[in-house]
DNA sequence: TTGTAGGCGTTATCAG
DNA sequence: CTGATAACGCCTACAA
């Protein structure tokens, strides 16, 4: 039923290998037999079939992206810029969602599903340093995000520590001695959430501030939802309050939203702050002071590193590099900066 | 240098069909031979080729879904619940970003990359009722979101019309009567944008209001920029505004920073509704009355139908059915709903 | 219950 | 510049 090469060569009165050469842009091919085969082909609605090219080339044209979840705005922002990046580099993305949970993490970098597609772009939420050797696997990988897990593997890391330390250092910058920090970590954790933290918790002590741990709002998983039941237990605790850190924008809004309801003014009675810079913290009211992580540029160099041990047949353990990118402060309403306009 | 199902029955000392059938859970295997098998596929890290299998087969396992761009907080959703439902039946999901231009979207309908996998779930954006024809492809097929394009095509549907007169009435109820109207559509345009204004004007003419053409702002992309430029534009052409409807959630999230720029209180002087019930707006200040479009029953649907053509190889033009799943108006602070606790 | 032969649609090799 | 022919790795008959 389907329309085959053989059947165009058939048609065209030439060999199946003659069209192959048309179909891929052979360079030595006459044009009156390339017309011949382009008119057959359009004749008879030819079109490739992938399975049987992948099977003879060795490889897909395809790469799999695998995050916690796309409804938390950093991954989603992320996902469109490594697809995009992709797409330059002739790819395609495949989609696969962790949760952010350990399990589905080693699965994700184990299972056959994963033997689709060439290879792996890989955010990972709950893996442990201790996990650090499941990554040396046999085909082309590069991490994202992290830098406690590195080891040997190619990765594109953010700047977590600088960017939380550079936006705590703002806020006390503002004036603020009481700042309380939204979202905690996982001690074994390997992830941007103890990072961020030893930014925060380095520049109080580089101004000689002794942080009350009741200001402390723990969050396991990222949300706006945990960032406002966090920010709620902060207050409840009755400790006083003038400036919040979020250790990431959604977790942030979250702390702003309870603010609000408590009848506390931002950034007048509180200051706040947050890491990521995606799209909603831009259009908030007031609008959420941020580090920029360089998202951009990560998702792209990501994608060159991955395409590069792909062409080059390098596995995951093989001469890691890591490559970090600089973030960037972004000063908003909600720490007292200016009115963007939008 | 991979490791084959050839090496496997080497190896286990059986032939490659028995493999084969250990690998596939094929039944009548005895117990035996299928550890022997078992032990080889562990000792030599066989992994199946999936591009081998599935030239065999006729099939890859994998679909497409092809939306705008993750970053749209509603796309993004809908991502993760197509994602979802997918892997319950055992497909994997490959991510196309159109951008909502009506040339990538044909494109996406179309390219040699569409046949990489066995079906797609299509989110259009762009496409024209002219445009109708182009999607009666030989592939199985399902349309996301759309009414006005669907022609025979299967597709699945949001209750637009209903959503936005559902809200629209809301604020009618609340006792406003200069209803501003964000994000306006392109009148060749089959999407969500003419029909989600169909129900805002008649909701307004059932009630006898006139509606001021100056309270339309337009806007062709859906953004929170666009949508704050748009409540700009509006408030700038000097017309009373006591409510504000925008035709999906981030257009009334930017109208609604734009208020709070101006010193409007919503909902005091300015009520606001949308339409997608994206995260965001339960956690903004206001929270945001808007519609819930009934996302995860679209995109479980959508999968469940598409899965169903793909394994009774039913091709986009056949049969095609509509189904449309029922809004719900969720009532917030920014209409001056109860205060939620988050 | 297990083995053998043939084909899935493309690409690579190597003559012509 | 073009055409046979042999892989690519797996699956589905059909046989044993």
């Amino acid at each position: 039923m389907p329309v085959t090469m053989r059947d165009v060569a058939r048609r065209a009165g030439v060999s199946v290998k003659t069209v192959s050469n048309v179909v891929n842009e052979f360079p030595h091919v006459s044009p009156a037999t390339r017309d011949r085969v382009l008119a057959a082909i359009s004749d008879l609605g030819y079109q490739m079939n992938f399975s049987a090219r992948n099977l003879s080339l060795g490889r897909t044209g395809m790469i799999t992206l695998a995050v916690p979840e796309m409804r938390l705005p950093y991954f989603a922002e992320l996902a469109d810029e490594v697809i995009v990046a992709a797409a330059e580099r002739g790819y395609t993305v495949l989609v696969e969602r962790t949760g952010g949970v350990r399990d589905r993490e080693l699965e994700a970098l184990t299972s056959d599903r994963r033997r689709m597609t060439d290879g792996l772009i890989f955010s990972p939420l709950g893996l442990r340093p201790a996990d650090a050797h499941r990554l040396e696997v046999d085909y082309p990988l590069v991490l994202l995000g992290e830098r406690a897990l590195h080891g040997s593997v190619h990765h594109v890391a953010m700047g977590n520590v600088a960017g939380a330390r550079a936006a705590t250092e703002h806020l006390l910058q503002r004036g603020r001695r009481r700042i309380a920090v939204i979202g905690s970590y996982d001690e074994r954790g390997a992830g941007a959430g103890s990072l961020r933290t030893q930014g925060f918790t380095g520049a109080l002590a580089d101004a000689g501030i002794e942080h009350d741990p009741r200001r402390t709002g723990e969050a396991l998983e990222w949300t706006r939802t945990t960032g406002a039941e966090a920010m709620r237990r902060v207050l409840d605790s009755g400790v006083e309050v003038d400036a919040v850190y979020g250790l990431n924008d959604v977790l942030a809004l979250g702390a702003m939203r309870v603010l609000f309801e408590r009848g506390l003014r931002v950034p007048e009675d509180v200051a706040v702050a947050g890491f990521d810079d995606i799209e909603d913290g831009r259009f908030s009211a007031p609008s959420l002071t941020t580090v920029q992580p360089g998202r951009d540029e990560i998702a792209r160099t990501a994608v060159w590193l991955l395409v590069d041990r792909i062409t080059r047949g390098l596995s995951a353990g093989s001469n890691g590099r890591e490559l970090v990118v600089a973030p960037e402060l972004m000063v908003r309403e909600s720490t007292g900066g200016e009115t963007l306009p939008a």
